[in-house]
RNA sequence: GGGCCCGUAGCUCAGUGGCAGAGCAGCGGACUUUUAAUCCGUCGCGCGUGGGUUCGAGUCCCACCGGGCCCA
């Protein structure tokens, strides 16, 4: 009746009355068609005017309406194949009848009949007997207009997964973007591996890590950060193709675009470099896309991003330079840079690094008009530790980004193999850090150490799951695309 | 970090200074091909939390909590 409490102690007492006659939560269905097959079944017979058509199915599914006529009823069945109505008629079922006014919406049912197509042409299932197998106690989200509270629909994702379809197509989609990816690798060889999650310190990127600590050992551990340094240690270890998709946690804040888990997919290939990395990742982004939309046009909003045509590559110098008329190569005093920052309303501290002051200039003024697929060759050197430097200026390193829609899709470079000038470059980060800048790369001893023991030239690949899946849905909010994002504690 | 918007019944929403409402869901009744079934009747919330202003506060003010959007 009134209070939500009132509604379950209501279905609680109809539970009680179906426990005396049976039991309303069985371990096992005899089902014998999912709703689509048994759908299809039937318009097929129907078509070639089959007696099959006369044989009876059971199906098992969720009950999603509930239409009572008095001595007949129409109850919408739903699983995870489609949904179907059953008619239920007091003359045919007799007793059985008597549980209609124990049904509520949400409640799970088997039930077993002949279909057929009512007067107004839906595929209905005659019921001869049906039983309950699931009562559900909690009155489900309106049948009209859903669950639309964003809120509830983070928190309480399954009830946002059974009132809204378009909920259900997101979690697809992204099933099949991973699935999609691992045929991609996994076509050409790669080897998909995993590596821990539970570090001594998290390196590969510039973020700070969750800690956590295991008892047993009296033991600061770290959640990852990247998936980078244990991947290149199996690069060293003599496995030439290599990814993971994996789980890593950033200690940041949360916004419609940053979650602080989310999956990343990296891959390295031995005796390849950037160059050949930029060819796959414009294969792979291509293939996922087809694989999952059918089409090379993915529509956002009022924009339409082209996968299909030639991708945009230019160079980080020019892209900063056309969209700011800085030439960063002019300015590489860590005090200009940060002038230039806030001359353009980039917030900056003083111990902002000339490289995170720069990267600032670049996220204001450059990524964000890259909708279209756009490569940006040759980052500056400090910004990348783990990149090898570019063959005619070592100002540079030999790394790209991809972009589309203004955020970053994938990241790669060549990566440094020399063990000698590896140690070096994570140092100067350490003393970066030490200078006061909170986002830098931490050194890894048991990596460089690894390195020393030789790794081939190899070409490495990073891509957010999450911007994939973005993309490929249209979605704009990670949260949209992560079915349980992290949330602050419920409020009052 | 800054700005704007939102939080009222299980769900979707109205109410912007004067006795808290509607639809759906629920409950009771009618109806054996309905499908947002229909029709009749009926039960439900003291308005995110805490202060304040006022004779009187979902309504105005302040703080906090939670969410969304925009900016940095």
């Amino acid at each position: 009746m009134p209070s939500e409490q009132e509604l379950v102690d209501l279905r609680r007492e109809k539970r009680e009355s179906l426990l005396a006659s049976g039991d309303p939560y069985p371990a096992t269905v005899s089902r014998t068609h999912e709703i689509a097959k048994a759908r299809a079944l039937f318009e097929r017979n129907e078509r070639e005017g089959l007696e099959e058509t006369r044989r009876a199915v059971t199906i098992a599914g969720r009950v999603v309406a509930i239409r009572d006529m008095g001595r007949a009823a129409f109850v919408d069945v739903r699983d995870g194949s489609g949904s179907v109505q059953l008619h239920l008629r007091r003359n045919v079922l007799g007793d059985d009848f008597g549980l209609l006014p124990l049904l509520d919406l949400g409640d799970f049912v088997e039930a077993r009949g002949r279909v057929f197509r009512t007067r107004s042409e839906e595929i209905t299932v005659a019921v001869r007997s049906w039983r309950m197998i699931g009562k559900a106690l909690r009155p489900l989200p309106e049948k009209w207009h859903g669950l639309s509270d964003v809120e509830t629909r983070y928190r309480q994702r399954e009830l946002d997964l059974i009132a809204n379809e378009r909920s259900r197509e997101i979690a697809r989609t992204r099933a099949a973007v991973v699935a999609s990816v691992r045929r991609f690798f996994d076509g050409r060889g790669f080897m998909e591996v995993e590596t821990p999650v539970l570090q001594d310190r998290a390196g590969g990127a510039a973020a700070r890590p969750f800690s956590t600590h295991h008892n047993a050992l009296d033991r600061q551990l770290a959640l990852r950060i990247a998936l980078e340094l244990h991947l290149k240690r199996l690069m060293i270890g003599g496995f030439d193709k290599v990814y993971e998709i994996g789980r890593v946690f950033r200690n940041e804040g949360i916004s419609h675009r940053h979650n602080p888990e989310f999956t990343l997919l990296e891959s390295y290939e031995a005796y390849a470099d950037y160059h050949d990395v930029a060819r796959m990742v414009e294969e792979l982004v291509r293939t996922v896309v087809r694989d999952v939309t059918g089409s090379l046009e993915v529509p956002h909003g009022e924009q339409v991003v082209d996968l299909g045509g030639e991708w945009r590559r230019t160079t980080y110098r020019e892209a900063l330079l056309e969209h700011t008329g800085i030439d960063y190569l002019q300015h590489p005093e860590p005090e200009q840079m940060r002038t230039l920052a806030r001359d353009r309303g980039v917030a900056v501290d003083d111990g902002t690094s000339w490289g995170t002051a720069l990267d600032g200039l670049m996220a204001a003024y450059v990524e964000p008009h890259l909708v279209q697929p756009t490569f940006i060759f040759d980052y500056p050197a400090e910004l990348s530790p783990l990149a090898k430097r570019k063959r005619d200026d070592p100002r540079l390193v030999e790394r790209f980004e991809l972009f589309a829609l203004g955020y970053e899709l994938a990241n790669a470079y060549s990566e440094q193999n020399d063990p000698v000038e590896q140690r070096r470059r994570l140092q100067e980060q350490t003393a970066m850090a030490s200078e006061g800048d909170e986002e830098v790369e931490v050194a890894d001893e048991a990596f460089i150490r690894a390195l020393e023991y030789g790794m081939p030239p190899a070409g490495g690949l990073g891509i957010g799951i999450e911007r994939l899946v973005m993309l490929v849905t249209g979605e704009h909010s990670i949260r949209e695309v992560i079915l349980f994002p992290t949330m602050r504690e419920p409020g009052g």
